[in-house]
DNA sequence: TTTTTCTATCTGATAGTAGCATATAGGGCA
DNA sequence: TGCCCTATATGCTACTATCAGATAGAAAAA
């Protein structure tokens, strides 16, 4: 158990610095990987500081998303995340429209997003290692 | 609903032929995964037929599995895949120790297990261009 | 002015999965 | 007799995804 899996529930914090928190949970070791909508979210604010309904339409970008990604699932993250100290947020009501709650990466943040690149190229070759072995019994 | 995502407790069929079924699904839009191990299993059993016990350490061998994978979802996936017409199996009390269930991959499954490796073409893809998109964003 | 629509956030309910533990049972061996 | 290994299978719980709906401000349409 650790807040990459589910921090929502249990705010036990995540280790002693940055970087850690992916060691010794089950989440790592097994290759849970929540749909990848905390990824999509921590890119996309890191290019640049965003509200839950804009990171909605922005995620559609990501090509793990090919319909909208649902609503609920996304806000549910982002408190997630927050919970986390892996995004912050404030509050805007200057403009138009209802108030926006602004997310913005922290350095911890950047810190799980590059954890998760390393993840990526993990899983990516290992489907690469699958779809060879594929190509070999196969063919 | 389908039978690739969970072909075990509804066992509507798949369609009216081979290479269908992933199409109307959630689970392929979506991208839900189920962990790797039907195509872990349906791939291994490609190779050459085998029982859950011996495919239990042989999917280990995948990248997807740094320890063990459960005992039990095992069993259910593979007792799942049978309802759905992927794999067939018949018991073996002939040797030694208790009875074992031996598995084969049926032409559906090998359908599937093709349908997987599209699949994981695309996610691979889909993956590298996230890690393009964060090299943009952090250089 | 009233109604509808769009933006925006958040919660409730349900179905299904993963992970863990446990049950069952045959066979070898000490 | 008791213990371990092989082998299959089920029960339970925590968690996730998905769908649906609640709330609410503000703009546009009627």
């Amino acid at each position: 158990m650790c807040d990459t899996c589910h921090g929502l529930e249990h705010g036990h914090g995540h280790g002693t610095g940055h970087g850690e928190g992916r060691g010794d949970c089950h989440c790592k070791l097994s290759g849970k990987v929540e749909r990848f909508i905390q990824p999509c979210l921590l890119l996309s604010l890191l290019q640049h500081s965003s509200h839950g309904y804009e990171l909605l339409e922005r995620l559609s970008g990501f090509r793990f998303y090919p319909g909208a990604p649902d609503t609920g699932a996304v806000y549910r993250h982002l408190r997630r995340l927050e919970n986390g100290g892996y995004v912050e947020s404030h509050w805007e009501t200057g403009d138009a429209g209802p108030a926006k709650r602004i997310y913005s990466i922290t350095p911890d943040g950047q810190d799980m997003l590059e954890a998760w690149i390393e993840e990526f190229r993990d899983r990516k070759s290992a489907m690469e290692d699958f779809i060879e072995k594929y190509e070999r019994s196969s063919r």
